[in-house]
DNA sequence: TTTTATGTTTAGTAAATTAGTCGGGTTTTT
DNA sequence: AAAAACCCGACTAATTTACTAAACATAAAA
């Protein structure tokens, strides 16, 4: 049940860049710097990221990156589906798919999962990164 | 954000010992079959469950594992924190311990794992056992 | 009392995943 | 041209997961 580093990095620095918004592209340097990453594994995070659209690039110099829309457009769940897969405490009951496992139906299990997947979905598809920047208490 | 197998396969063995609960001990090799997981992995489940008193065990012949106490006694939550560890979405929020990390006070992230740990106690910590068998459907 | 059915425990291991590193690119600005 | 930046594929070390093996301990039944 946890979030893998790569998860957890990726959401620290799409804050960073939520922070710089309206400064413009920020080199990736900078960021890993400031946040204690490896910036080349950093750079992987953000390939997968931009190829979902949620961040845009500029190259040459001067360039760097930049969220590609406003932090408030942007949840949480969003940046956690793009790095980590689809959200689901159990396979069987991954989102989007329906009746992955032959056991449906008789299975006792099934219940909680789905119900535990749909509170993790509201969290996270809930905040947005203009939530976390702009107000150090999430109130819940 | 998944569940291990040993966590899914605790569950769902946790499920079976509540069926028969009146019924007396049952054998591993019986629960391993019926819930097709290798009986000698569940032997290393059924330790850890056993050392944390959510179930007991009888020796010798006619033996076998029973729940410690009543089926609506033990939380779905119960039996994950013993197979998983404490319930977090990442280390900076463990349960029980307050301050992991340096970076507490200008961590921008920390609000949204500590309100997504609370989402995910709260359900597993709702659900009992029982709950899970008397009902086919787990509304909600 | 012997046999058999069970649980107990430690150690080892193969596969998969994670978390990176390396080393070269290409593109754009200065 | 040079520097600053992104782009990308391949490789690797460390860790975790999911078991397997093997011997042992205990209790009930025959
Ligand atoms: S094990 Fe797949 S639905 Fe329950
Ligand atoms: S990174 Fe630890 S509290 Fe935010």
């Amino acid at each position: 049940m946890k979030l893998s580093a790569k998860g957890q990095y990726g959401v620290r620095a799409m804050v960073v860049l939520a922070l710089n918004y309206r400064a413009g592209p920020m080199p990736i340097k900078e960021i890993a710097a400031r946040e204690n990453i490896s910036s080349q594994y950093l750079e992987q995070i953000f390939l997968e990221l931009r190829r979902a659209d949620l961040i845009s690039s500029v190259r040459g110099a001067r360039g760097g990156y930049i969220l590609a829309r406003d932090p408030q457009e942007i949840k949480i769940g969003d940046i956690v589906r793009v790095l980590e897969g689809p959200i689901a405490p159990v396979d069987c009951v991954l989102e989007g798919s329906e009746e992955v496992c032959e056991r449906t139906g008789d299975c006792l299990t099934r219940g909680v999962w789905e119900k535990l997947r749909d509170r993790i979905t509201e969290v996270l598809d809930d905040i947005s990164l203009e939530d976390m920047i702009s107000t150090r208490k999430v109130s819940g």
